[in-house]
DNA sequence: AGATATTTGTTCGTATGTATT
DNA sequence: TAATACATACGAACAAATATC
């Protein structure tokens, strides 16, 4: 597997095989190395051994392996830096650069607001439900500081918007603090979703002419006064009520605009 | 800063203001001409026009373009075909490219089991609610042949090994053939995690050895039946309680593992 | 502070592979 | 089969960044 420096034995080097598949020689060496950084251990920080990415041992030119590493840059798995002691280390993806990732793959057919749904009606309860009586005290006065933005009537149809987008940023408030990872990473996603949608954009916009907004309101402080007590179960109810009403609300919303 | 042969016009190519935010060029570019391609609305299969690409237009050199393309390449928006009449593509990111840029994500931390599960226990059995009576007789054949699979008792640990990757294959199928693409996708990447935690190998390569195998078994025949039959809630708690059973299973076997 | 060494970033000319005609 | 048009790959040289002495 290891190429040696042996000139003679010219070595098949490891991408001959897999060409035949057509992959290309820098996804090969992507691969290759992104290997054996796990297998190595190698944890954020780390710097990388020049060695794994020379041309001598991969037996491929330069920009070959430069394109190679644009892609695991790219990926956020590494990082370089010029000088001396400088080099490739391992690196860290955010969370908000795997979001707009998904936002790309999904930019050609994005799903609609009842497939959206379909997945908040069960997670954000959920979501709720895990963060019920673990919140700290800097989370909730977060979340608190979140309701207050749109506590007042909103006196322009642009505040409306902004106001509209707040409610979306109470509920990132919420997965960001998930103590299940996952389940946060999942519902912000979800929440891009319906940001980036430029139906949902269309009904923020639009002024709310019911009583919707005040029992928007009224879920959120019911939930953060939940969430503060412990209340598990309520919790986790208060949000799928939410949830429910939420969606009908946009699907109406959605109708009106379409005529 | 920026070399250039030509002295006089020095022409402030597009990369040079950013440039100042560390920002290297071939990421520049590829905003650029990605940019260009949702700018002129081109969609899936269309050829994009090489001067988009030219080292001339953007004042770089070929190799720094290539690092470009590569990143746009990864991304799933363009595929190149080489020989006359190729070039460069517009194309569509498969969900597969996507959940391994996921998968990199959660490389660093992975998921734990429960916090994994926390999300499939309320998303399959959706999953499987959205899919009775609507499956295709493909997609019910499909399923079946998933099945067929693990139906014999395993005779080595290979063979235990491969049925338990086949389980999950069934899923993954299921998670296929949603017609809510998104919720397919969420599903589909929560079982390559599973896939690929260390962990979970390890679980999975060992042997089982109660009756577990079979109230699995039993628990996809009945799904199975309760979809095609049509019953939304018959499926949604069959699938439900399959999840809870298999959750307590992994971490039962976890600890034991541990030790 | 300045020279130097080290490492990544970029360029450019050339060569090779591959699919179409 | 040969010519053609395009992507892919190579490698030597140069530029920029930055830590160390």
């Amino acid at each position: 597997m290891t190429p040696d420096n042996n000139p003679e034995e010219r070595s098949a080097p490891l991408y001959k095989t897999a060409y035949s598949k057509r992959r290309k020689r820098p996804d090969i060496i992507a691969d290759h190395v992104r290997d054996r950084i796990v297998t190595a251990g190698l944890t954020v920080g780390e710097r990388i051994p020049s060695e794994w990415v020379s041309p001598e041992e991969l037996h491929v030119s330069r920009g070959t392996i430069r394109e190679a590493l644009k892609i695991l840059e790219f990926q956020g798995l590494i990082t370089s830096k010029t000088g001396p002691g400088g080099g490739l280390f391992v690196s860290t993806i955010e969370q908000d650069d795997a979001i707009r990732l998904l936002d790309n793959l999904f930019l050609s057919n994005p799903p609609s607001i009842p497939d959206i749904y379909a997945l908040r009606k069960v997670l954000e309860p959920e979501l709720a439900a895990g963060l019920a009586g673990s919140l700290s005290k800097d989370q909730i006065s977060e979340l608190q500081s979140c309701i207050h933005l749109y506590e007042d009537e909103p006196t322009s149809a642009d505040e409306e918007y902004r106001q509209r987008l707040a409610e979306l940023d109470f509920h990132t408030c919420l997965a960001r603090s998930s103590p299940n990872q996952l389940l946060g990473f999942v519902c912000n996603f979800l929440l891009s979703l319906l940001r980036d949608k430029t139906e949902c954009r269309a009904i923020y916009s639009e002024p709310t002419p019911w009583a919707m907004r005040d029992t928007g309101l009224n879920y959120q402080v019911r939930l953060l006064r939940a969430l503060k007590a412990g209340e598990v179960q309520i919790a986790r109810t208060l949000m799928r009520d939410h949830m429910i009403e939420a969606e009908s609300f946009m699907i109406k919303r959605a109708v009106m605009l379409r005529r």
